[in-house]
DNA sequence: CACGAGACCTGTTCGC
DNA sequence: TGCGAACAGGTCTCGT
């Protein structure tokens, strides 16, 4: 669920609350949350560790830790929370980290699709990941020739995390909405003038998400409203803020697709997908 | 290389 | 009311 927008503003509320903090002990309640090393390494590597800063790559929560990184994604319906004072674990928890000044660091996580990795070097798991797309490496003129250089439907292309790294399903329908494109278009006949309209919508639509301290959906996420605001995003049947036009859903790589008929055109004259 | 299907999971909502 | 189907913000792997 969390997508770029969402994380980041995770890392913000949690900076302030436990930098600084020593981890005095760990509880993984499901073994499988933790990706690498080995429960028993996990454990007593983290114990007397402290918390030096926390930052964001992709979707990725990065820890760093006195002598190493303790990276979390919360894919689907993972949740990082901080409580202070006596706390008794609850039916999600999957990791809890008992801190120093009483403090817990609970890792949450319905579906149990979320991982953890304690590791030496971040890039031993960011490796394959793309450009950050608020990053001064993300330009137009990067977007236009790596869209170029491929050919593949957009909405998957930009969901590959090792093309573009932090857009999920939610923000980059956003984007196609607010760049006029369609989900299917080939990337390879993006002009060059889309390519840059996409490039400032993606800025934009990651940059209202941070503002509005994400999107809240379902019981997950207090504080942010960026739900509120979504312009295609599930919000079939409903007009087209610009012209309309019923937003329709369909499926595309196997994920619930949002957008307007009208603005964004349809791709295949043959099979218009609408 | 590009794409689709299946897997990994639990919980909520939808349709009859 | 009940019950199965469909769906959910992500990513990995495998087959074509």
């Amino acid at each position: 669920m969390p997508e770029l927008p969402e994380v980041e503003t995770i890392v913000r509320t949690l900076r302030p609350a436990l930098v600084g903090k020593t981890i005095l002990s760990t509880d993984l309640r499901w073994p499988r949350t933790l990706a690498a090393p080995s429960p028993a390494v996990f454990k007593k590597r983290l114990k007397g560790q402290q918390i030096e800063s926390i930052s964001r790559r992709a979707k990725f929560l990065d820890l760093q830790l006195s002598n190493s990184h303790l990276l979390i994604h919360l894919r689907m319906s993972g949740d990082v929370l901080v409580v202070l004072g006596g706390y008794q674990p609850a039916k999600h928890d999957r990791l809890i980290a008992q801190l120093s000044e009483d403090t817990s660091l609970i890792f949450s996580d319905p579906r149990k699709f979320g991982r953890v990795w304690l590791v030496d070097d971040p890039a031993e798991i960011f490796h394959d990941l793309g450009p950050e797309p608020l990053s001064e490496a993300f330009t137009a003129d990067w977007l236009y020739s790596s869209l170029r250089i491929r050919r593949r439907q957009l909405k998957p292309l930009l969901l590959d995390q090792t093309f573009l790294a932090g857009l999920g399903n939610i923000y980059t329908d956003e984007a196609l909405h607010l760049a006029k494109l369609h989900p299917l278009l080939l990337s390879d006949l993006v002009t060059k003038k889309q390519a840059k309209g996409l490039w400032q919508a993606i800025r934009k639509v990651l940059e209202e998400g941070i503002r509005r301290n994400g999107a809240s959906i379902d019981w997950i996420y207090r504080g942010g409203d960026f739900q509120n605001h979504f312009r295609v995003y599930g919000r079939t049947g409903e007009p087209c803020s610009v012209c309309g036009t019923p937003i329709v859903r369909t499926t595309v790589g196997q994920r619930g697709t949002h957008f307007c008929p009208k603005c964004q055109g349809c791709v295949k004259p043959k099979n218009p997908v609408q």
